[in-house]
DNA sequence: ATAAATGTTAAGAA
DNA sequence: CTTCTTAACATTTA
């Protein structure tokens, strides 16, 4: 689950902000019993984290890959990770990390490199990218130390939508290109936002999982690329490796 | 239906 | 000490 997906969760849990836990259960090894009771101060996200906030402490969960939180519907088949309910409805939470933790939040997490925060910036995102000109920009992307919440969909798209090839380093761009990519992620991020809230998203999607380049030059290259070996996704033609 | 994949972390090896 | 490799986790989709 990357980072636009959160800030809809957040959305989505604000019902339950404000009120007291009434039921806390789950296989997630989490003193349960200690919840019940227990005020939900805020939600929030950092990135990919999504985070409950309560008196002392907070719950920080990781979707990885195939995590899902469920609000007011059946109980799936399986064990949730956790289970909350509160006066105004209950969510389930399956197959995610969550993790408890006493410290603060202002204190652990820089809200500036999380691309979907208000408090997002581009100059130190830039700074951070002119530091690291030796990587391809298709690791730079997935860094979660530069684009928080930025994911392999989301990478995919940009460099499809910037006309690069995911190999390229960072030395090998202009200042201008650069500033671009910064600003292309960011603005990518919340069109993604957009696109998931009316449930457009995968519809919108021009290179990820396509077979075929949408102008036409043929078979979309997936393949593993840079440092961190993710796929992927893109047409060589539209996007050249430019040295 | 088999395999790849919206991801990260920990442990061990080099 | 750093960097790399592997495994572990767990579920949907093609």
């Amino acid at each position: 689950m990357e980072g636009p997906s959160l800030v809809i969760a957040c959305e989505e849990f604000k019902p339950f902000v404000g009120t007291k836990i009434l039921t806390a259960e789950g296989n997630a090894k989490l003193p349960f019993k200690d919840f019940k009771g227990l005020k939900l101060k805020g939600v929030k996200s950092w990135g990919k984290h999504f985070i409950l906030q309560f008196d002392g402490f907070h719950l920080r969960i990781h979707f990885l890959m195939f995590g899902s939180y469920r609000i007011d519907k059946p109980r799936e088949n399986r064990d949730p990770k956790m289970y909350l309910r509160f006066p105004a409805g209950e969510v389930y939470f399956y197959s995610c990390a969550i993790k408890q933790s006493e410290e603060k939040l202002n204190e652990i997490y820089d809200w500036s490199i999380d691309v979907m925060s208000d408090q997002w910036d581009p100059k130190k995102a830039l700074k951070a990218i002119k530091s690291k000109s030796g990587k391809m920009v298709c690791d730079i992307l997935m860094d979660q130390t530069i684009f928080s919440g930025v994911g392999n969909i989301i990478k995919n798209e940009v460099l499809y939508s910037l006309k690069m090839h995911p190999e390229t380093k960072i030395s090998a761009l202009t200042l201008k290109q650069q500033r671009k990519l910064v600003k292309e992620t960011r603005d990518y991020c919340w069109q993604f936002y957009e696109w998931k809230k009316i449930g457009k998203l995968k519809k919108n999607w021009k290179i990820f999982r396509k077979p075929h380049c949408p102008e036409g030059h043929g078979k979309v290259t997936k393949k593993p690329t840079g440092q961190l070996q993710r796929i992927s996704h893109y047409c060589k033609k539209c996007q050249p490796l430019e040295k």
